[in-house]
RNA sequence: GGAGAGGUGGCAGAGCGGCUGAAUGCACUGGUCUUGAAAACCAGCAAGGGUUAAUAGCUCUUCGAGGGUUCAAAUCCCUCCCUCUCCGCCA
């Protein structure tokens, strides 16, 4: 959610930098509807004022012993203005709601402006392409001919978008997220959550998949959603809370799996399981002072980088543009990894500053010495990193000519020494 | 699933129709005292919104959520959610 005064005191400027991000806000439209809500908030607190002051008149009347029917009278005139002027500005709060809450955050001043993930920008990269001296196979192709990948029974049990994992390629999936656990916890600071895979509609809405997106998410029967991502319990977590501004930044990390519909991605990466319904995600939060965002913003976009080193796995991390980047996103680093079974970099992190969007939606807030006000804390979450996909590139990346694996280096003290997968 | 208790400010905890945005304690902030600190004492201290040039003044909302009764609701009624205790069942 946007800073209303921004909307009321800089509607121009604010609507020309959500156009850069395809978003279209109707400044007239607007401008109408905020002069009502100024107009009927103001008579409404004031018939509201006027209603205490009588009534509390014929407290004092009562208690004196004095008549107090000339009273009645004039509240209940009260009254009846009163109820009609709520109902105008409920109507029109409804409408306010329907667009603060539809509007994207706005973009930092030095992100690239551009249309689509063709206007995105290589910022680093690190690795070059790995090289065989044979034709590397994707994922797919070695899954099946070592009975890792199971799409057929998934199908059977679930449809289409899902996988059944076998062997040793399971054992692979939980270690990588071991591993990545691991590293958050161990080296890079952050707290190690369990959090519940479903979530209600307050906690969906805060961190800004709701009511946007209600179409990607999964609901169950008693109204709660499937996580998307860790993101969101672990965001909601200081929901509605005023933090000490020295219990700042709170850095959490979760492995849990994450379920989206996929709704508008008919037909795009249906082979394989690069977009699944339901695939595992470590995931980083933190939740820092405005002044430190940005700063740690780079923080943890190292902290994802530094898993994919740590697998010797190349990769290019690039920066976002305006019409790129997610609903709640500041900015935003996706990490992309090499797959050599696709001869491209494919998405396998995406690193956010949500700045004070979600915490404004959350009531995320802190108290800094000195400060009388509680401020608004700054919000990031990033992968790190998505397991599934990262499978997936230790898979290709590490292929022998024959369809075996080698094991990453780092990972192979958790298979008792073993060093290659067949 | 059955029985009961309860949800009030950063925390603990009173209030149970009008003088209560809310006693008291803790925490926090400022001051007195002290070489300094602690203790003691004094004072202050909820959040959000509107109006406004204003962090001034005025004002509205908020005591789990949503309805209702009433001139007036933290306080009475209804529905829902959540927490705790006991019993049952069960990873």
């Amino acid at each position: 959610m946007l800073d209303p005064q921004l909307l009321r005191n800089d509607i121009e400027a604010t609507a020309k930098a959500l156009a850069t991000r395809g978003y279209h806000l109707d400044v007239e439209a607007w401008n109408e509807l905020e002069k009502n809500r100024k107009h009927f908030q103001v008579l409404q607190e004031k018939l509201q004022n006027q209603r205490t002051v009588v009534s509390k008149s014929i407290g004092q009347a009562k208690a004196k012993g004095e008549d107090a029917q000339p009273f009645f009278d004039q509240v209940k005139e009260i009254g009846q203005e009163l109820d009609e002027a709520k109902k105008q500005f409920e109507a029109i709060q409804k409408e306010v709601a329907k667009i603060t809450l539809y509007t994207p955050n706005l973009a930092q001043s030095d992100v690239p402006v551009g249309k689509d993930e063709e206007d995105n920008v290589e910022v680093r990269k690190w690795g070059t392409p790995t090289e065989f001296s044979f034709k590397p196979k994707d994922h797919v192709d070695l899954g099946i001919k070592n009975s890792w990948l199971d799409s057929e029974s998934a199908a059977k049990l679930s449809g289409s978008r899902f996988t059944v994992l076998g062997g040793s390629i399971a054992k692979l999936q939980r270690v990588l997220a071991q591993f990545m656990l691991n590293t958050h916890t161990e080296k890079n600071g952050y707290h190690e959550h369990y959090v519940p895979f479903l979530v209600n509609d307050v906690a969906m809405t805060g961190s800004g998949q709701l009511p946007k997106f209600a179409d990607d998410a999964f609901i169950t029967t008693d109204d709660k959603y499937l996580i998307p991502t860790a993101e969101v319990p672990l965001t909601n977590l200081y929901a509605g809370t005023i933090l000490k501004d020295s219990d700042l930044p709170i850095k959490m990390t979760a492995h849990t799996p994450c379920f989206r519909k996929e709704a508008g991605s008919y037909g795009k990466d249906t082979r394989g399981m690069i977009r699944q319904h339901q695939f595992e995600k470590v995931e980083m939060v933190q939740i820092v002072h405005p002044n430190e965002s940005n700063q740690a913003l780079e923080d943890m976009t190292a902290c994802a980088e530094g898993i994919l080193k740590a697998l010797e796995i190349p990769f290019r991390t690039i920066v976002l543009c305006t019409g790129d980047m997610g609903f709640g996103a500041a900015k935003t680093y996706d990490i992309e990894v090499w797959l050599p079974g696709e001869n491209q970099y494919r998405e396998i992190s995406s690193c956010s500053n949500c700045e004070d969007f979600q915490a404004r939606r959350m009531q995320t807030r802190f108290r800094e010495e000195g400060v009388k006000k509680p401020q608004l804390c700054h919000t990031l979450n990033g992968s790190g990193l998505a397991v599934g996909r990262c499978l997936i590139a230790v898979m290709e990346n590490y292929q022998n000519e024959h369809g075996s694996i080698r094991i990453p280096k780092i990972l192979q003290p958790y298979f008792g020494g073993l060093e290659v997968l067949s």
